[in-house]
RNA sequence: GUGCCAGUAGCUCAGCUGGAUAGAGCAACGGCCUUCUAAGCCGUGGGUCGGGGGUUCGAAUCCCUUCUGGCACGCCA
């Protein structure tokens, strides 16, 4: 159905159209100046240049063509505003479109497309930590919007699994235990089952392994080595790995649920590995590849550019692969498997140049077609409250786990001297320590950079996840208050319009917003424009709550019609913070 | 050096495809609980939209310039 600023801006049209005046024209947005208004047109403003005519006259020409029964009032204001307030009736008339549809009238676009969404970035091996969090949280909530928006959206972790890092492992561990069967080329039987390591084992060797080679170059070499050996299928080398990726996989995947972040695949940077060689020999035959310096290099510079643009390096000077190899790889692989329509990659905005290299290479060597869109959503870093990199005490990088935690822990002492027992209390602090997590995340832009403020995130106060929920929760509360049947007819519930307070009209009015409000962040990418939405509608629906005794109300026809509305209005904030990715307790 | 991004209230951020008096939240101050969850609601104060030019009837928004901060710039990922 059409947005309700659609639907007026339909009958605006008609009256610019009959007043002489072209339909374009006939434009309506939500009123800048609540004050005055609920819709404006300024159409009048723009149109005053092409005839030439004062932008008031005009105005006062299509305001009188304005079909009657619509609205409340219509105003021309100086200097050319059309001015409207909808009719309480008509704007009942719209909602009630929404009670009809699972999608609360909401048209999606996405037609079953498919689109990928690289929204992982985590290594095996290595804990998540803070670094991760956004592009998770991020990339959760645009597969969320986008499956809404009718996309067949498929979230991909992508593992990093393939470089250096491996060959650190492999090297550390061969200086600690080298007795393994592993490192024996003579060895030809089982390796054990079991891993040499657990994922505590892990996430202290890397970090050790990563630092010592720094300080060494004949270390650094020998992991570089082990690096190619494991690409070129080193048989222990190649157990070692499988042993890595089923200890860190398992802690991951453990990790992620914590987060309620799901992925639908979970593809790893070796997967695409196969594919090198292959691409490279078609490179080459195409002539789109030159030797510069030893290494394979892509030319993927073009005539309009302003910037430099260095080539694309598919092969080091030593024989390997890296990361532009098997991102382009990836992209082969992923355009094979699926031929989505379109990637997304939710990644460290710092890596944009990377990926525009990438892109161009896919793209010059027809691994993609030019209707596929690759789009680079860069996320911003996540500062601590001094404005600089989230860091420990210590100057370390924090794990996730710990962060998290460190929520949870403030919104239980929040809970501390509630009454909800103690069973349930654990399960609704995580939540809403997530919500709070996300919300602080989400409803900033996700390209920006921006200052995470435990302190601030757990106040529970104003603009946040917590404060969402406690709305969320209250009406829920109400609801059961109400006993009210969940076969009860909101449809017929809004016939009648009387008595519409000004508390309860802006509330139905931001409910009538969800559909545009949705499209606006499907088609900018940005769940951020969900926050300020839901912020809205929860300041709204906390304002109608305390001007109107709904319980108590004694006039059955109102009360149902706010039935209706309570209904409405958790059932579309519902939706909207489960886009987020953040779930909702029953009660807090 | 080249390029990209940011600079809006004391703090954290929206707004930026040009429109009326630039909006929130926090913090400050003042009200509202014998009544549906006060984790709430209502109100007050607070801004030369980094500076300077330009385009326009009209600029936080577009163009140029400048200052400040962050980031990225071929064999790490």
């Amino acid at each position: 159905m059409l947005t309700l600023v659609q639907s007026i801006s339909e009958i605006i049209k008609k009256a610019f159209t009959d007043a002489g005046y072209d339909e374009k024209f006939g434009v309506v947005t939500v009123s800048n100046r609540p004050d005055l208004c609920e819709f404006q047109c300024n159409g009048a403003l723009m149109a005053a240049k092409q005839y030439h005519k004062a932008p008031i006259a005009i105005a006062g020409e299509v305001a009188e063509k304005i079909e009657n029964g619509f609205f409340e009032k219509i105003d021309v204001a100086a200097p050319g505003f059309i001015n409207l307030k909808i009719g309480a009736e008509a704007l009942l008339g719209h909602v009630k479109g929404m009670f009809e549809d699972e999608k609360f009238g909401f048209e999606a676009q996405g037609n079953n497309r498919k689109v990928i969404i690289d929204y992982g970035g985590a290594n095996v091996a290595k804990p998540l930590h803070v670094g991760h969090l956004r592009p998770a949280i991020i990339g959760e909530s645009v597969k969320r919007i986008l499956t809404f928006d009718g996309y067949d959206a498929i979230g991909d972790v992508h593992l990093g699994d393939w470089g250096l890092q491996i060959g650190l492992i492999i090297t550390e561990l061969k200086r600690r235990q080298p007795d393994l069967p592993y490192y024996d080329d003579s060895f030809s039987g089982e390796y054990p089952k079991e891993a040499p390591f657990t994922i505590s084992d892990l996430e202290e060797i890397y970090p050790y392994a990563s630092k010592y080679s720094k300080t060494d170059d004949a270390y650094r070499e020998e992991a570089k080595h082990a690096t190619k050996m494991l690409q070129d299928g080193h048989r222990g080398y190649r157990a070692i790995w499988q042993h890595i990726l089923d200890v860190s996989i398992n802690d991951l995947k453990k990790n992620y649920d914590n987060l309620n972040v799901h992925f639908e695949l979970w593809k790893k940077e070796s997967d695409a590995n196969v594919y090198i060689p292959e691409i490279i020999d078609d490179f080459k035959a195409k002539g789109l590849a030159r030797i510069d310096e030893g290494a394979l290099v892509v030319d993927v510079k073009e005539d309009t550019d302003q910037k430099e643009m260095p080539p694309c390096i598919l092969q080091k000077s030593d024989g390997a692969f890296l990361y532009a190899s098997t991102d382009v790889a990836t992209i082969y692989e992923r355009k094979k498997l699926f031929d989505p329509y379109w990637i997304i990659y939710v990644v460290d905005k710092r890596q944009e140049l990377h990926f525009d290299q990438v892109f161009r290479t896919c793209k010059k060597g027809g691994i993609v077609d030019d209707s596929t869109k690759l789009t680079f959503l860069g996320n911003g870093t996540m500062n601590g409250p001094d404005g600089k990199p989230f860091k420990t005490r210590d100057g370390d990088v924090l794990r996730l786990e710990y962060l998290i935690n460190s929520i949870v822990d403030k919104v239980s002492e929040r809970m501390a001297d509630s009454d909800i027992p103690e069973s349930e209390k654990r399960s609704i602090c995580d939540m809403v320590g997530l919500a709070a997590i996300k919300y602080g995340d989400l409803s900033n832009q996700a390209t920006k950079d921006y200052v995470f403020d435990i302190d601030r995130f757990t106040s529970f106060d104003g603009n946040t996840g917590p404060y969402i929920l406690y709305t969320l929760v209250r009406i829920k509360s109400l609801l059961s208050k109400l006993s009210v049947k969940d076969d009860f007819d909101s449809v017929s519930a809004l016939k009648c319009s009387e008595n519409i307070t000004d508390s309860e009209k802006k509330l139905w009015l931001a409910v009538a917003g969800f559909h545009e409000a949705i499209r606006k962040a499907a088609d900018e990418i940005a769940p951020h424009k969900i926050c300020t939405y839901i912020y809205e509608i929860s300041d709204l629906f906390n304002s109608f709550y305390h001007d109107n005794r709904i319980v108590t109300q004694e006039n059955v026809d109102i009360k149902n019609r706010w039935i209706a509305l309570l209904k409405i209005v958790l059932e579309v904030v519902e939706k909207c913070v489960d886009m987020l990715g953040i779930k909702v307790p029953d009660r807090m």
